[in-house]
RNA sequence: GGAGAGUUGGCCGAGUAGGUUGAAGGCGCUCGCCUGCUAAGCGAGUAUACGGGCAAAACCUGUAUCGAGGGUUCGAAUCCCUCACUCUCCGCCA
């Protein structure tokens, strides 16, 4: 959510803003609900003055044991009139926070313009692509052939886009969500979240998911909970609606969890494999910082998540997306993206943003200063990493000519000492 | 799921025959004083949001907020209703 008083001083620059990542929205409905609000709040404030100062007077016109009836006739139709007057505020207000609600968030200058993904500009590269010196198979054959995943069951089970992972490939996910806490916890200084996996209708307000995404959401039925969509959800809502101390920031926490999505939008994309799940892992980065700090975070956190590919060995490069293809709620956006043999190309495996204010301001996280002022903080996540894309990759990029994988020096601990699967 | 008790400021905790109670008191914290140091002591301050004044900060001022929402009333932390959460006992359960 954008900051009321921003907009209304600059609706030039917000719109602008907002016209380069493809948002087209006016501003003219909302800047006169605005006015419209404070010109009734003017009134209906003086009006409760009133009240509250002639009340006072027959609360001690009472305790002298004089009766004023005249006043409380005229209190009686103010009152009338207070109501009236509030219930229209808050149909102002109401339709003022549903359009602030669905404005995205503005660009960090730092962000290239553009339209969509093609605009997205490579800012590193790491490890290259291995030259097999055979047919590489995408990862759902190798998984089919080791009998480590199971797709067909998966559908038969439950429906399209879940899946079983059997014996190696079991172990294989759980590894990778022990390493990646572990690193995580271990060297990068995050403390583990373990969150519910259903989160309340405020919670998901919090951090932009609702109300404008509610296609994407698996709702449970007969309750107001949502299954998330990622840890993000959870663990920054951690903090709504508190007052942090600043003395304390950043806070940095990593989560495993899973994440359900609908994929409402995503009908023939991706259908085969590990990659498009309505279930999978991750295990995801937040953060909490000063407004100050939250750029030289956003590197920080970005780093920490590529590390885990490098211990992986996994090539990949980090793209920051342009104007037109970052998330509603990100100021600035990361994508890590890891070859994959199958698609011939590089696909993303972890999205790391800073929000700035935007999630603080919608949730209410905020902190005091070195001044005594309380302060929206800056929120930021990152995937560290999405699992089920780390399991392919690793499938795909690690293969063997005979059909076995070989299993990363670092993930062999947490596989009982393995070295390939096969 | 059944029965009961509760939800007040950073924390603890008063406040139920409705009327200067945004809220006593204590703790904590901040600043000042005092003590050779430490401990103790003394004084002052210590919520947030949204309006208005203002170019703006400071500041002044108004409104709202005692779990959330609604109702009764001239006036509600105090009365009524709905919901959420917490605790205790029972049931069930990993």
């Amino acid at each position: 959510m954008l900051d009321l008083k921003f907009v209304r001083g600059n609706p030039q620059k917000v719109q602008e803003a907002l016209a380069s990542r493809g948002a087209k929205l006016s501003l003219t409905e909302f800047l006169r609900l605005d006015e419209q609000r404070r010109e009734k709040l003017f009134t209906v404030e003086q009006m409760k003055n009133r009240r509250n100062v002639v009340s006072e007077e027959i609360g001690r016109l009472k305790k002298a044991g004089k009766d004023e009836p005249d006043m409380i006739v005229e209190m009686r139709d103010l009152s009338r009139s207070i109501k009236e007057k509030d219930e229209e505020i808050k149909e102002v207000e109401g339709r003022l926070q549903e359009i602030l609600l669905d404005i995205p968030n503005i660009p960090h200058e730092s962000v290239p313009v553009g339209a969509d993904a093609a605009d997205n500009q490579v800012v590193r590269q790491w490890g290259k692509p291995r030259d097999f010196g055979f047919a590489p198979r995408p990862h759902w054959e190798i998984g089919e052939n080791l009998n480590i995943l199971d797709f067909e069951r998966g559908g038969k089970v439950t429906g399209a886009r879940f899946c079983f992972y059997k014996g190696l490939g079991a172990r294989l996910e759980r590894a990778i969500i022990s390493f990646m806490l572990d690193l995580h916890t271990g060297e990068h200084g995050y403390t583990e979240i373990f969150p519910p996996f259903m989160v309340n209708r405020d919670s998901m307000i919090g951090t932009g998911q609702l109300p404008k995404f509610a296609e994407d959401m698996f709702k449970i039925e007969g309750t107001e909970y949502y299954l998330i969509p990622t840890a993000e959800v959870p663990v920054t809502n951690l903090y709504r609606g508190e007052i942090l101390d600043g003395g304390k920031l950043p806070i940095s926490h990593c989560a495993y969890s899973a994440c359900f999505r609908a994929e409402a939008g995503a009908a023939g994309r991706d259908t085969r494999g590990l990659i498009r799940l309505h279930q999978f892992n991750k295990v995801e980065l937040v953060k909490f910082c000063k407004p100050e700090d939250s750029y030289a975070e956003l590197e920080k956190l970005t780093g920490n998540a590529e590390k885990v590919l490098q211990l992986l060995g996994l090539p990949y490069r980090a793209v920051v997306l342009c104007t037109g293809d970052m998330g509603f709620s990100s100021a600035k956006t990361y994508d890590l993206e890891v070859w994959l043999p199958s698609y011939q190309d590089y696909k993303e495996i972890s999205s790391c943003s800073n929000f700035g204010d935007f999630q603080a301001r919608r949730a209410g996280i905020r902190y005091r200063n070195d001044k005594g002022k309380v302060e929206l903080a800056h929120t930021l996540n990152g995937s560290g990493l999405a699992v089920g894309r780390t399991v392919a990759a690793i499938m795909e990029n690690c293969q063997e000519a005979d059909g076995t994988v070989t299993i990363p020096e670092v993930l062999r601990p947490y596989m009982g000492g393995l070295g390939k699967i096969g």
